[in-house]
DNA sequence: CAGTGGTCTAGACCACACG
DNA sequence: GTGTGGTCTAGACCACTGA
């Protein structure tokens, strides 16, 4: 059992070709010497980073993430806005419209009391037919309607909102976080519970400073670089 | 076996006091009518949240981060500025300053050749004796030496530049991102390899745009809160 | 249907801390 | 030494895909 497994694939992984089958899990085990589990372990690094993809029932491919979306945290965009800048088309999937009661974390962040309807939308981005990126925005009632969204809605709310012109938008505040994927986000963005997602957990304003949107973001890694400038105190 | 493993270790967890030492992973396991596989696996998220705390030939004991660090990313500032401001104790450990060659990405980063010697020291944050965060700072020859290093080190190369005032110091460009804990971080976070890190990749400048300082900074989920205000576009 | 990845089990051996 | 967590193995069953 060679301690450089990881080194070994990368090699593996580098020398296919974009799109190129890799031997199904018990094949490729064998062949490297390693149970299957040590496998798996040493091939979540490489789907976070976006090297490779992993489809249940049909096989494990090589990628590579042919662009990479690139932004500064100090202005506010939708993933919508910094993937058309590179000229990368993107999607939203998996979009779930719905009114829910609002939990403890929730009412605090919209200034609203436990139980009080909510607005809640959560998706999916694809880029090339990749999930990217999960989504789930909550807004306080009254400011979209499901039929509004029926009509417009192209996977961002912040550009939904800012077509509107109606609240004026404030800033947005972002606290960024690293975590191991819930597994509904899982499950949403096709990658192993516990994988590394980066995490922007962000409360959105109106002009005149009212809560107006609560979001959390979560990116997989290897597609987003995300920059900002710090000046010295 | 429960599907809401998790929700039942949270509970555990949740009802123990701090300090306390949980059962050793057999028990745990059988207790539960898991293997210890499968809980182990749940145990990262926990960890990682700075929930509990495992250490190897010892046990795993639940723990309350006491204080969170919290700070904006506006301004550039030490992990000791930010921990002194909460009146925290921050302490360095495992510190290395060794010279080593850089290899292309340090090379590049800092404008110089590969295998050019270059300035490197890498530290263990603790705070209430746990490690919360890994450090690698690399400069470029001339900076710093090993004396000055050794009589003023206190955890941060930021403050000893700062405290020496010269070269004066210009703007950091940091990139943030997710992931997995590579093998030696993990080592030193005392962390399970693949657990999830907030990892800064930052470039300092000099007032006058030289290179400076490109360092690494692995976070440990659960003990920072980093946030930045963005403005709509 | 057969073959894939996703999950889990039971058991083993190791490295480590502590008496 | 004993008991802990860290790692790995071999094998099983499931859910899913696509022919």
């Amino acid at each position: 059992m060679p301690k450089d497994l990881q080194s070994r694939l990368e090699i593996l992984i580098a020398a296919a070709e974009p799109g190129e089958q890799l031997p199904s899990e018990p094949k490729l085990a064998k062949q490297l010497g390693v149970s299957r589990a040590t496998l798996r372990e040493a091939m979540r690094a490489f789907e976070t980073r976006g090297l490779i993809r992993r489809q249940q029932g049909v096989g494990t491919f090589v990628t590579r993430p042919s662009q990479i979306i690139e932004s500064g945290l100090e202005v506010l965009e939708s993933i919508e806005t910094m993937a058309e800048r590179i000229g990368l088309p993107v999607a939203a999937g998996a979009v779930e419209i719905r009114t829910c009661l609002a939990d403890d974390e929730t009412a605090r962040r919209l200034n609203l009391t436990v139980g009080d309807d909510v607005f809640c939308v959560s998706r999916v981005i694809l880029a090339e037919d990749r999930p990217v990126a999960f989504l789930v925005d909550t807004l306080p009632p009254g400011y979209l309607t499901p039929d509004e969204m029926a009509a417009d809605f192209t996977g961002s709310v912040l550009d939904l909102l800012l077509k509107r012109g109606n609240p004026p938008l404030g800033n947005s505040r972002c606290e960024i976080a690293a975590v191991a994927a819930p597994p509904e986000v899982a499950r949403a963005l096709h990658i192993q519970r516990g994988d590394s997602l980066l995490l922007f957990e962000a409360m959105l304003y109106t002009a005149d400073g009212t809560p107006l949107d609560y979001s959390l973001s979560y990116f997989l890694p290897g597609y987003f670089k995300f920059h900002v400038v710090r000046r010295v105190g």
